[in-house]
DNA sequence: CCCTGTGAACCTGTTCACAGCG
DNA sequence: CGCTGTGAACAGGTTCACAGGG
């Protein structure tokens, strides 16, 4: 444990890798897991694995592996999702309904409230079970609510003035799905998902060979 | 230009970025840019910004800084993306639906041929201008157009057949939206968006401040 | 003996600083 | 004079290799 430093950005990315790996390994049952085993599962090293679950304690066990439960444990504790977050989604447009839809985020406690728009005809309806409320009444939920976290699936054209009126209303994290850069106060995150670069990588990756 | 060796997989990450950004000037009529700018914009040092585009040339004037046109055209040309790729995808869940209906793929090149789905209310149909085929009708597609790129959007639990299935229609690239890690032959190239660990990743940069 | 935890060596990417060109 | 291109210095993350515990 050299929990003086703060966790790297690319061990801090692994760590959901391994959450979700352990999760599916407690689901079947398995109690126990070597860096090995974990490391080939995810393609990486076994140095590696271990050098990351360092980084907040030391609760592998030599001779036998890592304890699944407390691993589980301890891995959504550093990432707060120990806890349940509440979420909102800025734009109800095809992005923002699947966003709506999708069960994986209420899996890994996400809760989210309702989604916003400026469209009359979306506003007052229901994707899924969340509400569709109008865009102008994002101060007001964000603040009773006490609302940490965002998702923006607005057109790239418009996400730069969600996000401002976001920071104004305190909010703590942003996860963009709009293809652009933003520009925010420094004590918002912000993490960014671009579908088109995503597939852009890959193309990459098949002319060079 | 240091042509010889292979570029690094974080500058091409970064490669996606600028490309993004220059289109927007040249939407806006800009004809050239230096790189301090373009750093700002993107948060970035203009150090990093000149030997990224310094991998694979140097079209930079200096006193001026970059002419956008080429640039574009530079980057799209690295990047595989000044040329149309076909795209199917497998799964016409939410998710899906949304990908199917996302206008961001085709502004950069990418062409959903359809999407593939085993359930018979959804088969048959379109979604936006896209079909919806059979499942078992994918090898078929896939040969017969020489798709080389997939992406899968269907429950983790399903994710790994269907990729061995596309693996086994000789596709390339897959862009992998299901919460799993896949085992796939070494020459196929694989993307992973991992939706709840975005927001994970938010949740941690959270709760350490 | 197997598997963890970790210093040390290594390697790769970033930043610095400046020579050189328009 | 401004801005690019790039070697050199630096920083950080990864791999190696092994000491130590069950």
């Amino acid at each position: 444990m050299k929990n003086a430093q703060p966790i790297p950005a690319p061990v801090v990315a692994r760590l959901s890798l391994y959450l979700r790996q352990v999760e599916h390994l407690a689901r079947q049952g398995r109690t126990k897991i070597s860096s090995r085993e974990l490391a080939q599962s995810l393609q990486f090293t076994d140095a590696k694995v271990r050098k990351d679950l360092a980084w907040f304690g030391h609760f592998g066990l030599p001779g036998v592996g890592y304890r699944i439960d407390p691993l589980i444990e301890a891995l959504r504790h550093v990432l707060g999702t120990d806890r349940t977050w509440d979420v909102v989604v800025v734009g109800a447009g095809d992005l923002g309904r699947a966003l709506l839809r999708y069960r994986g985020f209420r899996r890994k406690g996400f809760r989210v409230l309702g989604a916003f728009d400026v469209a009359p005809n979306k506003v007052g309806k229901k994707i899924g079970d969340v509400p569709v409320w109008n865009f102008s009444q994002l101060p007001e939920v964000i603040r009773t609510h006490k609302v940490k976290l965002a998702v923006v699936a607005v057109p790239a054209e418009a996400a730069q003035a969600v996000v401002d009126k976001l920071c104004k209303c305190g909010i703590k994290g942003i996860l963009n799905f709009a293809a652009t850069s933003l520009q925010t106060a420094p004590h918002v995150a912000v993490g960014q998902v671009d579908l088109a670069a995503s597939l852009e990588q890959l193309s990459f990756q098949m002319v060079r060979k």
